[in-house]
RNA sequence: GGGAGCAUAGCUCAGCUGGGAGAGCAUCUGCCUUACAAGCAGAGGGUCAUAGGUUCGAGCCCUAUUGUUCCCACCA
């Protein structure tokens, strides 16, 4: 079967070949099946808006390893995919589109803009999955969802009215955090804080007595039209008269009394504080404990209202602006400081937050955070790695109530309906609802839900759920879910209180974290530095395989990192050389070759090989399990490269060219550990793995549906293993002493290998002269050569006569190191060695080790001096 | 103000339950050895942030300190 294929290879002719071919034979596709355990991952729906970043590209490179590693293994593994509606981001990119053509929500008015953004998604929604499948996501697309889809909706609607009616949901006038560009209400995930330089105005409040004045500061002038008090702390001594008495609002003219409540920090300032229910979630709070009047003063968009003329129309940073200007005027600024303080700000529009009364939907938490909690300290899910365990309680045990209402169009409209005629209200899931009371038509509530309340209830209503389904039987509670720490506060605990909820179990049973990717500066990514790096560029330059294998390698869970084209350029040829090893093993296989299993005659290097890829398995395995896919892509890495390509294809050339029984089984042996790595590598890395497969295995099998190589007792040759280890020392040890005295492989010289183990390197004798230089080698266990190089192992002493070209000078020199280096050995170990501690304490495996190294180190000394004194003669 | 992460070779990072410090890139030397120059064979380079402690033994565990990044928090 020699085939010619080219030497360098090219992912771009494989990888959309390859995926076709996955789905023409639905190999992605899972379905329930009793004879098989489950594994179900739910992938995080990525925004229909969305482009492909390196956040994904982490994200389901990670969920396709574990899904293709398990599929393998024989679960039945599902991995379900879909997409988010992303209500706010979405509406925003909708409205922005609009704008520039000219039109605005109202003109086309809630059906004709849900139309078009229907319209929108049908257009854009598919280009995230089809970027999620460049990537080479083993995702179960006939299970495709939307959070907004049929199921969906329906699983929303099931939810709330059963939180409606258990009294989970509530709705009421609340201060709230309100976005003024999106205009909508945000709950307190949604919100970001930030540092912000500001200023602190101090400011004096006349007594309507007219016996003085109160000074206080605030961070905030423009919010003076809707102060309703002023608070002081009753123990304050200083204001205790005053308590009671009312003062003239500047500007505004409006007599507000002066309050006494424990929220005011006697220390802080000058010990009073102006109250703003409207604006400020404390003096909210304050203002209802003193029954105090709440004035909102600014419109949905920001901007003062028309019950202040001075100031309408304005926005809040122009009115206050002008509000400083007429309070300096009126003598009622007494001065201002700089002060840094922390704002919030929309997490999508980073626009700041505007703290206003009103009346929206919430969720109460506190019922529902109690399960969550408790069924992370059980262990029912665990967290990876497990210090996020922390954050998810710190937040589910100060959490707030859940605002759910937003004021925006694209989303599941909320299922309430009012009676216009006599105020009732009902929660239904029916549509078009009717008033219970009148009999008149009902007007449905026009606020839609936050979109993580839908993505909230993933994990089961994917599955079917509220229906009572097969797959949500078999498939539910999922196994893993992958996921980056910044979506913990917003999706991770909401589907843990939903599903512990609405299906009594936790979704999933293990969280595993991962961190950002930053550019190479260490910078986050972001659309305003301009530093994104494009997944699907870097696919284009070097394939999926080497961004897959890249994003794996050197990675911790939980950790960030970098990406650096460097990191790429090193998978890359990684990728290139597999393909260049699977070349060689096909260049050379005769065409009538068909190996499956290993022969039974394997020689001291076959056994060394097929040991150490059966320990490979092994551990491969293991790092899975513990989801350490960093350290299982280097061991793969390391074995690849470093242990078949450079050492065991290189051992196989001498018999290949020998011929006959030798070159059989090493062909047959190159083949069996090649289609073991592939297996191990193809979670990593599935098309370059496929592609070799489908190549050098042709038996119309798929390399993604074969069985995961797991360790196997019989393959274990741990004494031949270390036999071969001495043949590998004597080659690395000729190969360096030459190198160190610059010899060219070119000059080939005769070896005499000295040693006790003449079985072992009679055995290997072949070897020498492709991988050492070798013009001939002699062995025996005595040797008395005359002007030579003398390389010395643990198990060998090896004469080199290359006096002609060597200087006995620099020979003596090197010996010396040597020397040193020997000694350096045995003092450390006979050092650990008597030390009782040690000879008390350790365990007898280490102590019996060390004794061994200490001889071995020994018997190398002897030796070195044996060639020391040789030389001196 | 509270909490967490990180600090290991020139750079980017691994180091799984404590048992003589590793990789990739970069540097230096020698090689186009018929799979691969995106390669091969070698080499140099580290007080594992600092100071204590636990231990026969610490990069790893404990305490404190420094630097750095992030998360949370209503001080007007």
């Amino acid at each position: 079967m020699k085939k010619e294929l080219p030497k360098l290879y090219n992912p771009t002719d494989v990888e959309d070949k390859i995926y076709k071919y996955w789905m023409d034979g639905k190999m992605f596709h899972a379905e329930v099946d009793s004879k098989k355990q489950p594994y179900t991952i739910v992938i995080p729906p990525p925004n229909i808006t969305g482009q492909l970043h390196m956040g994904h590209a982490l994200d389901e490179t990670l969920q396709d390893i574990l899904i293709r590693w398990k599929r393998m293994s024989g679960y039945s593994a599902l991995w379900l995919p879909g997409t988010d509606h992303a209500a706010i981001a979405t509406e925003a990119k909708i409205v922005e589109a609009m704008r520039k053509e000219g039109v605005t929500k109202e003109d086309l008015g809630r059906d004709g803009f849900m139309e078009r953004a229907w319209k929108w998604k049908e257009q854009y929604g598919g280009r995230i999955v089809e970027q999620l499948k460049k990537l080479g996501s083993s995702c179960d697309w006939d299970r495709e969802r939307f959070t907004m889809d049929e199921g969906c909706s329906k699983a929303v609607k099931e939810v709330f009215v059963k939180y409606y009616e258990k009294g989970l949901i509530y709705r009421g006038e609340r201060i709230i955090n309100w976005c003024p560009h999106c205009k909508t209400s945000l709950s307190d995930a949604e919100v970001t804080y930030e540092d912000q330089a500001g200023h602190f105005w101090h400011l004096r409040y006349p007594l309507t007595d007219g016996s003085g004045f109160v000074e206080l500061a605030t961070t905030r002038p423009e919010t003076l039209l809707g102060d309703t008090a002023v608070a002081v702390n009753p123990k304050d001594d200083r204001y205790k008269d005053i308590v009671g008495k009312t003062v003239t609002l500047p500007l505004v003219g409006r007599e507000i009394p002066i309050v006494a409540d424990d929220y005011v920090d006697i220390e802080f300032g000058t010990g009073v504080v102006k109250i703003t229910p409207a604006h400020d979630p404390n003096d909210f709070e304050v203002g209802k404990r003193h029954n105090l009047p709440i004035i909102n003063v600014m419109t949905d968009d920001a901007k003062i209202t028309e019950d202040y003329p001075a100031y309408a129309g304005m926005d809040r940073y122009e009115a206050r602006k002008k509000i400083v200007e007429d309070l300096e005027k009126g003598g009622f600024l007494v001065k201002i400081e700089d002060h840094a303080h922390n704002v919030g700000t929309c997490y999508r529009c980073s626009t700041t937050v505007e703290p206003r009364v009103s009346t929206q939907w919430f969720v109460k938490m506190e019922e529902l955070a109690g399960p969550a909690i408790e069924a992370v300290k059980k262990g029912d899910t665990k967290f990876v790695p497990e210090r996020f365990d922390k954050i998810y309680f710190h937040w589910l045990e100060n959490i707030k109530d859940w605002c759910i209402s937003r004021q925006i169009w694209w989303g599941h409209q909320i299922p309430a309906f009012y009676c216009d005629d006599c105020g009732e209200m009902i929660v239904t899931k029916e549509e078009g609802a009717v008033c219970p009371k009148c009999g008149k038509p009902m007007r449905q509530d026009p606020d839609t839900l936050d979109t993580w309340f839908s993505s909230a209830l993933w994990p089961f209503s994917t599955l079917g759920w509220p229906e009572k389904t097969e797959d949500l039987e078999y498939f539910y509670p999922t196994n893993t879910l992958v996921t980056g720490y910044d979506i913990i506060f917003f999706w991770v605990i909401r589907m843990m209180f939903s599903g512990l909820e609405n299906m009594g179990k936790v979704p999933f049973d293990t969280v595993l974290i991962h961190g950002l990717v930053r550019d190479s500066q260490g910078r986050k990514m972001s659309k305003s530095l301009g530093n994104g790096i494009d997944p699907l560029e870097v696919i284009a330059e070097y394939g999926a395989d080497a961004l897959r294998f890249m994003l794996a390698t050197g990675n911790a869970p939980g950790n960030d990192m970098r990406y650096s084209d460097e990191k790429v350029k090193a998978s890359r040829n990684f990728a290139n050389k597999l393909w260049n090893a699977s070349r060689f093993i096909m260049m050379n296989l005769p065409e009538d070759f068909k190996a499956d299993k290993l022969p039974d005659n394997l020689t001291a290097e076959d056994k060394w090989i097929v040991s150490k890829f059966n320990t490979l398995a092994k551990e491969i395995n293991d790092n899975l399990t513990n989801f350490d896919l960093g350290v299982a892509v280097a061991k793969l890495y390391d074995f690849i490269w470093d242990v078949y390509c450079d050492w065991y294809i290189e051992l196989t050339k001498p018999r290949i060219t020998a011929g006959g029984e030798t070159a059989q089984t090493a062909q047959a042996v190159l083949v069996w550990v090649m289609k073991g790595m592939l297996k191990l590598l193809h979670p990593f890395m599935p098309f370059i793995t496929e592609e070799i497969w489908q190549t050098l295995v042709a038996d119309g099998s798929a390399i993604m549906l074969s069985e995961f190589p797991t360790y196997d007792e019989a393959l274990s040759f741990a004494k031949e293993e270390a036999e071969f280890e001495k043949i590998i020392a004597a080659i690395k040890g000729i190969r360096n002493t030459r190198s160190g005295m610059n010899v060219p492989p070119s000059v080939k010289a005769k070896l005499y290998i000295e040693t006790k183990d003449v079985q072992t390197f009679e055995a290997g004798k072949m070897f020498f002269e492709r991988l050492a230089s070798a013009s001939g080698v002699e062995i025996s266990d005595s040797f008395d050569i005359a002007d030579s190089v003398t390389v010395v192992t643990d198990s060998a002493r090896i004469f080199i006569p290359l006096s002609d070209i060597v200087d006995t000078e620099k020979e003596l020199a090197r010996l010396n190191k040597e020397k040193d280096a020997a000694q350096k050995d045995i003092d450390f170990l006979s050092k650990k060695l008597s030390n009782e501690g040690f000879l008390a304490k350790a365990p007898a495996q280490l102590i019996e080790a060390e004794k061994a190294k200490l001889a071995k180190a020994q018997e190398k000394m002897a030796k070195i001096e044996e060639s020391l004194k040789a030389l001196n003669k």
